[in-house]
Formats: C-alpha cells, structure tokens, sequence
DNA sequence: TGTTGACTTAAACACGAGTTTAAGTCTTAA
DNA sequence: TTAAGACTTAAACTCGTGTTTAAGTCAACA
C-alpha cells in the first residue's frame, strides 16, 4: 500500500498532480481508507506505468482517461485497447521521426555557425565566390556537405 | 516578398499565430510597406525555418525569441548561437531517447493486450500457473518476451 | 495535550500558446 | 463607387495543465 507521497516521489511529480489526474479521471481504481485518504495498490501501478508512459508520450490527459475507461471495463475491451495502443504506436513513431528531422537541421544549423565562427563572420554564406551557398533543404545541406568536406575538411558534426 | 497569409500556407500555421510570435519578437526582422503591412523577404525564409525547427524541437517561444535576439546582434554572437544550437541538439536527443524508451514500452503493453485477445482475458497475465508473469520493466519484458518466444510464437511486435 | 506532518476538498490562480473579436486601412474588381 | 478580401491593432477570451490557497481531518510523538 501505497500513500500519495509514496507514489509522488516514484514518479517525481506532484501531489497535486496527482490529484489533478484524479479529478480527471485517470486514477478511478484506487481506493481508500476509512479517512479517505487515498491508498495505492501494487498492481495499480501497472496503471501508473501506463499512465506514465502516455502522458510522457504527449497523450492529452483526456485522451488517457479514455483508456482507463477501456481498462475498468473487463474483457470485452481488450481488442479496443489494444487498437488505442497500436495507433498511439504509430503517433510515436511519427513523432520521433519528426525529432529526427528537426536534429538533421539543427545539425546542418550547427555547422552553418561553426563554419561563421571559424571565418568570424557569417557573411561567408552570403558571398557569391564562396562555395558556402546557403543549403535550406536537408538534401541541400547533405549535397553542400559533401561537397564542403571535398574542399577542407571543416565538418566533424 | 511574402505577405503574411504566403508564410502562413508555406509554413501551415494560421495568420493570428504569425502576429503572436511577432509580439513574443520572434519576428524583429520582417518590414512593413507603406500601409504597414509585413513584407518577409526571401533571406528571412531562412529564420523563418530555424524557427519553425525550435517550434517543432519543443523549445518555448521564449527561448527562440532569445536565439534570434543574438542572431540579430551580428558575428559578435556566433560563438554563443553555435553553443546555443548545440545544447538544444543535446536535449533534442534525450528528448528522441526518452520517447524511444515510451515506444519500447508501448510495444510491450501491445505484446500484453494481444496475448490477453488471443486467451479471451486479461488474466492470463495474473494467473500465477502460467509463465506470463506481468513484467513491469523493459529489462523484465525482454526476458519474458524471450521466453514466451520459446514456448510458442505469439509474439511479432 | 497540543502540535507537527501528511493527508483531504473546492475554488481560485497562473502560465504558455495561441484564437477571437472589434474596429479600422488599403487594393482591386464589378 | 461601393463591396469584397487581405491586411492592421489591442484587448479579451479559450484551453490544457497543473499549482496554490484556505479550511479541515487524522495519527503519532513530546
């Protein structure tokens, strides 16, 4: 059994936000003690971990008490749950693919300053004569990098 | 030049975000024509896309508006905006680790709710007379998973 | 016996990230 | 010349995600 401040400290987060998840809908197992204070079981953290897992996956709040929902109601959800979860997978999926983009351009971003730093001035990506020319898609950058490590080799990313 | 409904179909973002990031002085480098409406030019594409990778990184508009406070300030800050893209390549990549860890679990509570389809109930997983012990970490589901491999194959996540 | 410390609630507050509204300017096409 | 359509602003509003506050309950310890 398990106290609010137990599981606050688990997780790291708040007790308040714990309470606010309750309100919410997202802890409709746990029960509690005569006074009403509210006691966690071992196996509702199974729970937790799953609530854990969506909300560190960006799941909105409402949308994971939708899968509480699912879970409290027995067995003939299992199929439902198991969609909800592939989909999720699959938004994961998206997303991390996304990050990755965004880190190849910070990547080429990195380089492009690097590049300033070491001629002190920006402006060797604006001049016409350089072979610097700004690459603004990936494909750009990879093509401008290939062809700049021909040249010197500035980039070590 | 781009009026500011071109940017926000090329960016997919809506006319009413453009002017917030412009208050938040995300935007200090677009001009005005005569009537004061915003004129982006071709060169501020490239902000333009900086800031829409930060966006997509997660970084608050707060911070952005600081990176292009320095790129505004000239080659004087170079050093500093290399440094500052390279500590958000830094969190950008715990950030993709940390949603890598959620998507392993993911896959593990989808393992555990097609297995649960396939008998009909969730309980297989509490019933102490089978193998399929619930594994609450990633380490403990790669051996359980390891295991149900052998014994029948359930499994292809 | 009283005073900490951990819990409870409802309600108010905070904050980031926009969106909506109301009122106005400018260009263009009928 | 007037109506539509794209722009402008400031201010108010919404929404999600909590946090804070105020008032109260309960257990344990000095």
């Amino acid at each position: 059994m398990y106290s609010i401040g137990d599981i606050a400290k688990k997780m790291d987060i708040s007790t308040s936000a714990i309470r606010f998840y309750d309100r919410k809908g997202l802890l409709p197992f746990v029960e509690r003690d005569e006074a009403g204070r509210r006691q966690f079981k071992q196996e509702d953290l199974n729970f937790i971990e799953v609530i854990e897992c969506l909300k560190k996956s960006g799941v909105p709040v409402k949308d994971i008490a939708h899968f509480i929902r699912l879970c409290m109601a027995g067995d003939g959800t299992l199929r439902e749950r198991y969609d909800y979860l592939d989909k999720e997978e699959a938004m994961l999926n998206d997303k991390i693919a996304d990050l990755q983009d965004q880190l190849d351009f910070l990547r080429f971003k990195k380089w492009y300053y690097k590049t300033s730093v070491q001629a002190g001035t920006e402006e060797i990506h604006f001049l016409p004569n350089t072979r610097m020319v700004d690459p603004k898609t990936h494909a750009e950058y990879e093509e401008a990098r290939q062809q700049a490590k021909d040249i010197h080799d500035l980039i070590d990313l």
